[in-house]
Parts: structure tokens; sequence; C-alpha cells
DNA sequence: GAGTATATGTTCCGTGTTAGGACAAATTCT
DNA sequence: AGAATTTGTCCTAACACGGAACATATACTC
């Protein structure tokens, strides 16, 4: 029940019912492709007739295509099959780190073309724009067969101002109110859409063709790593709140006491289960002397971490027993507040998810106020899924397919 | 952006358009009454046939009524007003409360028709679905010459759900899984809804006519009293989740170590600003043993609590200024979180609003991630505006002005 | 192998809705 | 009294879905 704002809505015209059924058949053919046009009419419950025209339309602008003819299944005419049409369009994905910054090349339904090149991130906002530049040039060259790039999907580590194409503020990366669209869009040329790194994972999520299995319009992506990212979806929208800077679990604290965050506050969520906090913990260091230390935590990993626990290292499993305690300990406020249908955890700790998994669902049942909350389920997205290139790529790739405003 | 999900969707149909567009004409008539046919054409950006056919169609259901012809500004034809229609209809509210239950006949805009009748709540549920019959339809006795009732709306402080009739678990009131809404409906032959309270409040003041100023898609309502209960919107929506039990900021904690809470949990938000906690610290108690003290909490209420502080009690003050801050420290919790628009406050605490505000700023600053952030609005809502009635009533009467579920 | 049954996709017409403009009615200004 | 202007209605056009008929393609049956 959606309240019309009476200062922002949008009337219905005469061609809104139309732009309607064409995303809806749009979306039934992304999900359940291949499908004929006698399928589609009746998944949505039109006449042939109907479904054929905004099939046609579809066809003239090039996002579908015509494939084979289907067997039949009983007797009668075989269908013919349609597709999304990713064959000659292109989506690049840019993921921007403190470290490393990495790029993928895919096709409009997000599949990945070839492999995911990275190059170290310059600490110089031009130099880093430069030689991005030329690497994206260099990808784009490489696939010069498939045809015109749709646009570049740029995430980073911050908050950021999606429309103005600006990032307020990136505290790893050392930004504050750079404009990284405009530059990129006028030397690449292609239009470029820069997104929050936690946000834009949610959206890989949301968008992902698996994610039509799952009943998914409610989730949360939570993201550990040096920071903690975390993206909200509500009804299948990313929730940005005011000023997009909704979502902020990592900086809701456990204990307003406990050690302090890289945000200048005390105890956040963050500040117990980084990566740097887990480090910290095994090293019996306090975060807030960090800065010492990095060079010995860019040396030695959670993955280090982890083997070592692994290998029967006591302090090591202890420290990722703690970090996994206090991991549940937040994604119950999370279910708490968000009551998600599912959780998608990312980041490095999840290669240990066997080991910490059971630590992780008790402390999250302690604190869950209901008995479903505790059953929450829970989803890990293993590094290989690249899930926040993904999400870049999702930036560009998912609007052609969202729903119109309406009402 | 919002994604279609391709397992439920709605299709648009002949007659959708017009629904759209019939639905935004009455919430523009709701906005702005008195409006003319031709206002609405120029608000809406559409002909004024379309306008005028839009219209006659709400006359003919009886949703708006043309009243008395306007002042012509200029020259021309005088305009003739339209009105929503909410004379011959009326809506009754109920609250229930652990110790009292609450009852208040409006109009079909919400607009209290007399005062607010309470009794004392029987522990039986039998009973007290008996006795607030009874004192229901002495409510509507009374206002027999207004016509038909459209329902009553009841609010519970706990779980609920609403498409059920069934409140799931209270734990101030004792239910599990208890059917309020059939029995009462039967007994009273009118249509019944049931919500949480938190999330009746939050929708009381979206659907506020006052609202239509404040551009305030999003925005919570953190209840302070007894328990905690919040309500939180989102793209004029209430937040259910998956389970009708999202947006329980009252139990995410301030820290884990904290006090226990009548959760089971310890350190919730709750466990330090409830007003039991704010008695407690007064009283020098923890609040783990509050059984034994009820009688007393009940005797002395938060409201004497203030009075002493206002006559210079220091410890009053020092334990009102307790909860002033942790009220702060919560508050940027879901500023981080959710990011709205505004936050509304309510509970008897809002009446030293005065005292504690510059405390509640300052806490909610020290942990709120931007500085936007920090300066989000606050609105108090004091007990006057009996905000939990007014959700009651919104259950049954805001459905009718809704935005059609489309796409 | 011809005929029948059945499924797909197209086409045509009916109905409902917005789009655009003409027109009568009502009011003020000159 | 007449011109100008605003409101509200009405008529036609354009465009969408709704429904049914029809051509096409395939498999089954005799």
């Amino acid at each position: 029940m959606r309240k019309i704002n009476p200062h922002d809505f949008r009337v219905a015209r005469r061609g809104t019912s139309r732009e309607i059924n064409r995303q809806i058949v749009l979306n039934l053919i992304r999900a359940h492709q291949p499908v004929s046009r006698a399928d589609l009419a009746r998944l949505m419950n039109v006449r042939r007739g109907v479904a054929s025209l905004l099939v046609s339309e579809l066809l003239n602008e090039g996002l579908i295509f015509e494939g084979a003819l289907g067997e039949a299944v009983g007797r009668g005419r075989r269908p013919t099959f349609l597709y999304i049409d990713s064959r000659q369009r292109c989506v690049v994905g840019v993921d921007i780190r403190a470290s490393r910054t990495y790029i993928m090349i895919t096709d409009l339904m997000g599949r990945q073309l070839g492999g995911v090149s990275s190059f170290q991130s310059s600490k110089d906002v031009e130099v880093l724009i430069q030689e991005l530049t030329k690497r994206v040039r260099q990808c784009l060259a490489e696939y010069k067969e498939i045809g015109a790039c749709e646009g570049i999907g740029v995430v980073v580590p911050g908050m950021v101002d999606p429309a103005a194409g600006r990032v307020l503020h990136a505290p790893t990366l050392g930004w504050r109110d750079i404009n990284l669209r405009d530059p990129l869009a006028a030397a690449l040329g292609n239009p470029v859409q820069i997104e929050n790194s936690g946000k834009a994972c949610a959206l890989a999520q949301l968008w992902a063709t698996r994610s039509d299995v799952v009943a998914s319009g409610n989730s949360v992506f939570v993201s550990v790593s040096d920071g903690v990212g975390i993206g909200i979806v509500v009804n299948g929208e990313i929730l940005r709140g005011r000023h997009n800077t909704a979502g902020e679990f990592a900086h809701v604290p456990l204990s307003i006491d406990g050690p302090r965050c890289s945000c200048g506050a005390t105890g956040c969520w963050e500040a117990y289960i980084s990566n740097l906090a887990t480090l910290s913990r095994y090293f019996g260091r306090d975060l807030s002397d960090r800065k010492p230390h990095a060079s010995e935590t860019a040396a030695f990993t959670v993955e280090d971490l982890i083997a070592r626990a692994r290998a029967g290292d006591p302090k090591a499993l202890a420290a990722i027993n703690s970090t996994a305690r206090y991991l549940g300990l937040g994604l119950a406020s999370i279910i708490n507040v968000i009551d998600p249908a599912r959780i998608y955890v990312g980041g490095e700790i999840t290669t240990a998810w066997n080991l910490i998994e059971p630590i992780v669902r008790a402390a999250l049942r302690e604190r869950t106020l209901t008995d479903f909350g505790g059953a929450t389920e829970i989803s890990v997205v293993p590094a290989e899924e690249h899930p926040r290139l993904r999400g870049a790529v999702a930036l560009v790739a998912a609007p052609a397919f969202a729903a119109p405003m309406v009402a």
C-alpha cells in the first residue's frame, strides 16, 4: 500500500500501459528464455495478439531476437524462441579499491566475456582516471567484434551521489567530492554510472538471473573486507534514503564502548568484523593504532589467518571465531530491522564459512526476535563471482529492465 | 529503479491507466481541496476533458462531492469546488495497550469527531473483545447521524500478521497467536484491520495531510513508552519485510553487554530508553528485576520524573539526560541505516523535549556518518495528537487513497 | 498418405482511455 | 452591450488491450 506523493507523481499517459507491459515482457524473456510468444501470453495472462505486438516492438528495437524454432511438445506448430539480444552489446565494470582497481567486460546479461584485469590504484585521482581510461580502451579493443559498449559502471568504497556522478567521500581512497563520472565519460565517449560498492553488490544479486528463482525482493548484501559495505534491497529497489547514504549498518554499534572505528566513532560493527579487526585481534593489538601496522596487515592477510586456523593454530581459530560471533550478532540487527528474505555475505572471511557458520548462526539466533528471523537464509557469495564487478555491470545493464515509474 | 519480479507482477489492463489517474485525482483533491476540475487538469498536466471524466467517476462512487462555487480570481466562469466526501462515513480507531484500551471516532479524512474514550484492558482476550465490542457499538451509536462505518482499525504493541488478522506475539499483553480480527469483525459487522502500533504511527504521519507539505516519502516514527515502537516508511510505503517484523530498531543493541531487555537479549536500545529504563535509572535499580517493582513504576511515571527534573531534582535530571543521550545515539543508527527525511518522536519523554533536545542532538551528531545525517529533522509528536489512534484510523482510511499496484 | 486435431503466430474488429480541439456557459472588464 | 477569459462538456482521433477468427505448422490416426 504505497502513498501517492501529491507533489511528485506520474500520470498514466496513452502509452503507459504499453510501456509497463513491454518491460514485463522484457523481464519475462530475461527470466525464462528461451520462451515463445505463446508462453509469454500465458505467463502474462493476455491474448497472444497483445504479446505478439509487444514482442515485435522489442524486436524492432533490437532488444531481443528470434532464435531457432523449439521442439513442439505435443502436436502443433513449433514455437519460435525469443532471447535477450546480448550479442552485439557489452558493458564494462570497474571496481576501484584502495590498493588495486579491477576491470571486467560482460555482455548485456552480465555474462563474463573475458578475465578480470587489474592494476595498482594511484593515490592521485587524475592519474587513476588516465590509467583507467587506457585500460578500459584496451579492454574494449580486445572485444572489438562485439559492437557497441552500452556503458561503464564504476563502484567505489564510499559515499556516492550517482545523479551528480560524484564521489562525496571515500575514506579509504582519501577522496572528497570528486567528479568521477564526467571525466571518464568524456574520455571514453560512453555513458558512465557510479555507485557505492555495497549498494552495487546488492544490485548485482537482485539482478542476477539466479535471484529470479528465489523470491528476493527484500535482501541485504554484507561485504566484509577492509571495511564493511552493505546494500539493502526493499521491494525490488535499492534502499537509498534521502542522500543515498542509507544502509550503513557497518557503523551501527555493537557496543558504544567498543574499539575505535575508522569512522571516528567507537564500537561500530565494522570495528569488530572488518579484516583489520580480525587481524588485530589475532595480533593482540588495538585497532586504534592501526596505521603503523598497515604494512604488517598488508603482508599478512585474513586468508593467511584462515589457513593457520585450518592448520590448527588455536589463536588464529579464536580470532576467526570471535569475528564469526560478532558477524552473527550484527546480522541479527539487520534481520530485526529489515527482515529480509535472504542475506548475502561476501568477503575473505567467507572462505572459512564451513568453520564459522555454526557460530554465526548461534550468535544470530541469540539476538533475533523471532524464530523465522533466526532462520533467515544466508548465502555466501565467493570472491570468484566478483560481486562488486557484477554490481558495477548491473549499474549499466539493469536500467533497461527496470519497472517504469508510475502513479 | 525497481526490478519487476518475474514471478509476481501485474500486467497493465485496459483500465489500468484510468485506475492510476483516478487515484492521483483522489490524492490531489485530498491534498489540495477545495480544488476545481480545471485545477486538477493543470496539476496533472492533462486535458480538462480527462479530468472531468475522472471526477465524474469519483462523484458517481460518492467518494467526492461538489461544493459551492468558488470565487473567480480574474474574469471567467466560477469553478465548482470538489471535496473528499467524508460526511457520511466514519472510522473507529482502537489502541490496545497493557493497562488501558483507547477508542476514537473520526471521519474519512481522519478528523476527530468526538473525544477519546478508554477502559481498563482485561488480561483475558475474550473479555477484552467483548468489552471492546460494547464500547465501539456505544461509540457508533453516539454518531448514528453519520452514516456507514467504513471499518475499525486496531493497533497492538506487538507482532502482527495483518493479512491473517492475527496477533502473533504481544509480550506486554501476554498474547500469542490470537485471532483478533475475525471475532471483532463478526461481532461488529464491520471490516477490521489490525497492525503493530509502531508501524501504524508511521502510517498516520505518512497519511496526515500535513505531511503533504514536507516531502516525507522516507520517514521513521519512534515511540518511546513502556516499550519502544518503531515504524519505517520507505518510498511512501511501510517497511514490512518478509514477515511484517521489520523496523525493530528497539532491539538493536547500544552495547551487547548492556542491561537485560524484556526481549531476552541484553543491551537493546529499548533497555536504555524505555520509560522503565529511565525510571530504573532514577531509582538506581536494575531493569532485570522490574517485575517486583511494577506497582512502584505504575504509581510513579516518567511525567512525574520530568516534573521533578523541572523542579530542580538533580537525580531526576540526570536520569532524563541519560535517556536523552541514549535516545540520540540510537537515532544516529536509524539515520545511518535508513537516512530518512524526517524522524518523528513520540512518547512521554517528549514532554521534556526542550530539556533534552540539545543532548539528543549532540549524541546523534556523535555517531552519524555525515553532516546532513546529523541535521536530520526531528519532529516531536505530542500525546494529544494520539498518534497510535490516528494510525489505527489510517489503517482503514488510507487504502482507498493508495497507489494501485502495477508492473 | 490423407485427414484430423492441436499449438503457434497474425489479423481484424470492438471497447476503453488519453489527446486535442471546438463549444456553450458563466463571469469580469471595458 | 460587447469583448475577453475561464470553466466545464462534448466530439473525434490515436492508441492500447480484449476477443475471436484465420493461416500456418506439426503430430497423430486410420
